[in-house]
DNA sequence: TTCTAACATGTAGCTCTTGACATGTCAACG
DNA sequence: CGTTGACATGTCAAGAGCTACATGTTAGAA
């Protein structure tokens, strides 16, 4: 039940088609929650059959302009207000590195660079967006600050994560005998 | 198909029920993939038939002990080292924040509040488990020594960035006309 | 001895998600 | 005028994952 008030917070925001709507998921929302065109559609004429959106616009090609209701605006505040959060985390990059100790540490170390590189893309178009958009311009744009300056500290954290575990590795600390992670020179970290 | 490769890992490092591999999902792996004891019985039957993992003992209870055979092993690093991995991230709760300018600024940071007791009782687990455990023992806990350090500073920042994301919102960053969050006093952020 | 809680394994039905298939429009370029 | 690429919307089948249901065992406490 994700993905629908994705779109209705999005719809509420301002007007935009399914199409506007896969790609700008890619830049802002997508980064926590994915999601295909294969799966917006369908849901936006489901929210569309339930008011919780309604189609106020058509353009070129097809296209359908959709537009959050204030039935739509409610269910989103009651889903704030009245469903528990989900705290779980699903990252399959982070469950490889769990395995990484079945590797070579030379492999691993490969593995973690190709991670690592991946990243700092991912950051610099953080970082590039930050730098290009009005972020004043309207109350989602000022919210998504907020939520982009997350992403922004992330990759930065899971970068600098990156760099600490290869040392670790290349200390030897994957393989038997060699130095226990966290416990380099004999000190515990943090 | 990445529980599949959860199982085989852990598996690997040592022999386990399904029933072990279920709690001690929500301690390790679960952190960055859950799953429920209903997804793993069954995965844990398909692997067996795919001569992946074997049925090495039995206890009390019915209880079925296994571990990963060689080919499993195999597939484990084949699927590290061949197939690409997914960086996409799926988090509901940061998706919530999204949505947070639809509800009025001191239910949003009442909001935050609830999500950072949240992020503080996990941070405290992880502090706890890193002084519990003893790393040192084999070449899993090494790995996961390297795997559970991601997770303390991943929630060491959360709490970092709620704590910047509230002075925001208190400062007047979701309403109009208010400061633009990440230029606060005129300056742009690191 | 009886009760309770943790141990232990499974199944069934439903929803969510993905990847592939399918179709058509329009603008720009050569 | 034909081709290409971006725009634009959809469907379908298979698999992943969640919730609830279902069953039985064993140790320890009262």
């Amino acid at each position: 039940m994700s993905l629908r008030h994705g779109l209705l917070d999005l719809l509420a925001g301002e007007p935009m088609s399914g199409y506007d709507l896969s790609r700008f998921f890619s830049v802002s929302m997508g980064n926590v929650w994915p999601a295909q065109h294969s799966q917006i559609y369908p849901e936006l004429a489901k929210l569309t059959a339930e008011g919780l959106i309604a189609q106020t616009g058509e353009g070129p090609r097809g296209r359908k302009v959709y537009q959050t209701t204030e039935a739509g605006l409610a269910a989103l505040r009651s889903w704030l207000r009245d469903s528990p959060p989900d705290y779980s985390i699903r990252q399959e990059a982070q469950l490889r590195v769990f395995c990484l100790w079945v590797l070579p540490p030379d492999e691993a170390l490969a593995y973690l660079a190709r991670d690592r590189a991946e990243y700092v893309r991912h950051l610099d178009l953080i970082t590039a967006t930050i730098a290009a958009v009005d972020w004043g311009e309207n109350q989602v744009r000022r919210s998504s600050r907020l939520s982009i300056e997350f992403g922004r500290r992330f990759y930065t954290e899971l970068i600098g994560w990156i760099d600490w575990a290869a040392e670790q590795i290349a200390a030897g600390a994957l393989q038997p005998g060699g130095p226990v992670p966290g416990l380099t020179a004999g000190a515990r970290l943090g």
